[in-house]
RNA sequence: GCGGCUGUAGCUCAAUGGCAGAGCGUCGCACUGUGGAUGCGAAUGUUGCGGGUUCGACCCCCGUCAGCCGCCCCA
């Protein structure tokens, strides 16, 4: 076989199926996004390397994005992310936006990583914010959306469950300690890493970054502490409001919830999956109060999450969640081709059918009669009709209903009723 | 960026230094106006790529590319 030109590495061809269950990912998303009242945006998909300088983390600029010259030698970044675009598209209009600001968007990004399993290099992402409102009502918005999301693709909240945290409770409690507040920095990254190293790692991190015995005890007292949010007003009136909204069972309170990014200032969420295989986050977000002032708006708080395509649709893959007959054909009728003379017969008949508006595939040489019927079984047709001598000179043709194959003939003129009467019939298993 | 595993027909995999194979799938025929079964037959390979060792390499060695697993990181 000739050697065929690799695709780029950590892309992904997006053949028929991929491509269906591509789509129907984003029906769903623009589903639940817009029954929550959101707008659909998007921006371009190059920006300057300088968009991200601003606030996105070092590792991601430097080491996590793909970044080339332009011919004048500027510094283009494929988006890593979308929040910086999103506070640049805010400031720019800021005095002209109604708020708050419900938007949402699913596009592509880039990150330069090792591809494996669940992460590739290009990828699709779900991007939803709600801007200027700081109440916990809105956070509590933004988990109930994830929440329908897990809904609407039929997750359980038994194999999927939201962890939601408060970086300002943390804060405090580790103020409460008595640590400072550079170390309370480290002691975030600590927290945030605690499931990643052993008990005895864990421990001689949190004493190797600075913490005593005593501070170390009660760190791991705080992350036990299930009651912990009862202490904050946000967290008490979020889970209110997260009753309120009927997504309780989807929801839990889990102090050990950090994130990653320097920006986030409240209440943050992660989607966790809790299928056997595939233990991880699928979906994560928080608040981000002073986002919009860093890149050079006026402060507007703001809250939202994102999801990446790849993660999601393992998980609705290992849990039976995608739709079935990903791969039929949008056409539900095949016409046959009788013979070299029928050909354009055939081709008159699909146009026919066409007209009246029933997708439908011709097929375009004269083989068997035998072979075009596998063919179109093959294809996810549910129907072939068949136009030959006999039926073309009593002017009628012959449908036949492959999965229960059955075959009746009918006049020509009423093929078309016929057609969508039996299409529209619940199918016969 | 670091460490490990894997790479053989369209797919899943055999062959462990001595003629590159099987199952499934594909195609053809039985079956010149009718598909999923059955039978018979056929096609398909630079063993990821490049080098080395050897009389001889899918097999051993080096490099490289890709996928996977972990680290890192996680928008």
């Amino acid at each position: 076989m000739k050697k065929v030109i690799p695709s780029v590495k950590g892309t992904r061809d997006f053949y028929p199926r991929e491509m269906a269950i591509r789509t129907w990912l984003y029906n769903k998303v623009r589903q639940v996004s817009e029954s929550f009242g959101y707008q659909e945006y998007e921006g371009p998909m190059l920006e300057t390397l300088e968009l991200y300088a601003a606030k996105s983390g070092e590792e991601l600029v430097k080491e996590q994005s793909f970044v080339f010259p332009d011919r004048g030698g500027n510094l283009i970044t494929l988006r890593p992310e979308l929040t910086p675009t999103l506070m640049r598209m805010v400031a720019q209009r800021q005095g002209q936006l109604t708020y708050p600001l419900r938007w949402w968007s699913f596009g592509p990004f880039w990150r330069y990583e090792r591809p494996q399993r669940g992460r590739t290099r290009e990828f699709f992402q779900w991007n939803i914010d709600l801007i200027g409102a700081a109440s916990p009502e809105a956070d509590a918005e933004m988990v109930a959306i994830m929440a329908s999301f897990y809904q609407a693709v039929g997750l359980t909240p038994e194999q999927v469950q939201i962890h939601v945290n408060n970086r300002r409770l943390m804060d405090a409690q580790l103020a409460r300690l008595g640590l400072t507040s550079e170390l309370r920095q480290s002691a975030f990254r600590l927290i945030d890493r605690r499931d990643k190293l052993s008990p005895e790692a864990w421990r001689a991190y949190a004493l190797e970054i600075g913490l005593s015995e005593a501070q170390f005890d009660s760190l791991t007292a705080l992350l036990e502490n299930t009651a912990l949010w009862e202490e904050s007003e946000e967290l008490v009136r979020f889970f209110e409001a997260i009753d309120a909204l009927g997504f309780s069972a989807y929801t839990r309170f889990d102090p050990q919830i950090i994130r990653g990014l320097d920006y986030y200032t409240g209440t943050v969420y992660e989607g966790r999956s809790q299928v056997g295989g595939l233990r991880r986050a699928v979906a994560g977000g928080g608040r981000y109060d002073n986002l919009l002032a860093d890149v050079g708006g006026q402060p507007l708080p703001g809250t939202g999450f994102a999801m990446g395509d790849v993660v999601i649709t393992l998980l609705l893959e290992e849990t039976g969640n995608l739709p079935p007959d990903l791969e039929a054909s949008p056409a539900p009728v095949l016409v046959t081709v009788f013979d070299e003379e029928h050909l354009l017969a055939a081709y008159a008949l699909a146009g026919e059918l066409r007209a009246a508006g029933i997708n439908t595939a011709c097929y375009p040489l004269p083989d068997k009669l035998g072979k075009q019927f596998k063919y179109a079984d093959r294809i996810g047709a549910q129907l072939a009709v068949i136009l030959g001598p006999d039926e073309l000179a009593a002017d009628q043709v012959a449908i036949k209903v492959l999965a229960e194959r059955r075959q009746f003939t009918v006049a020509r003129a009423a093929a078309a009723a016929k057609i969508r009467e039996i299409l529209a019939a619940p199918p016969a298993s």
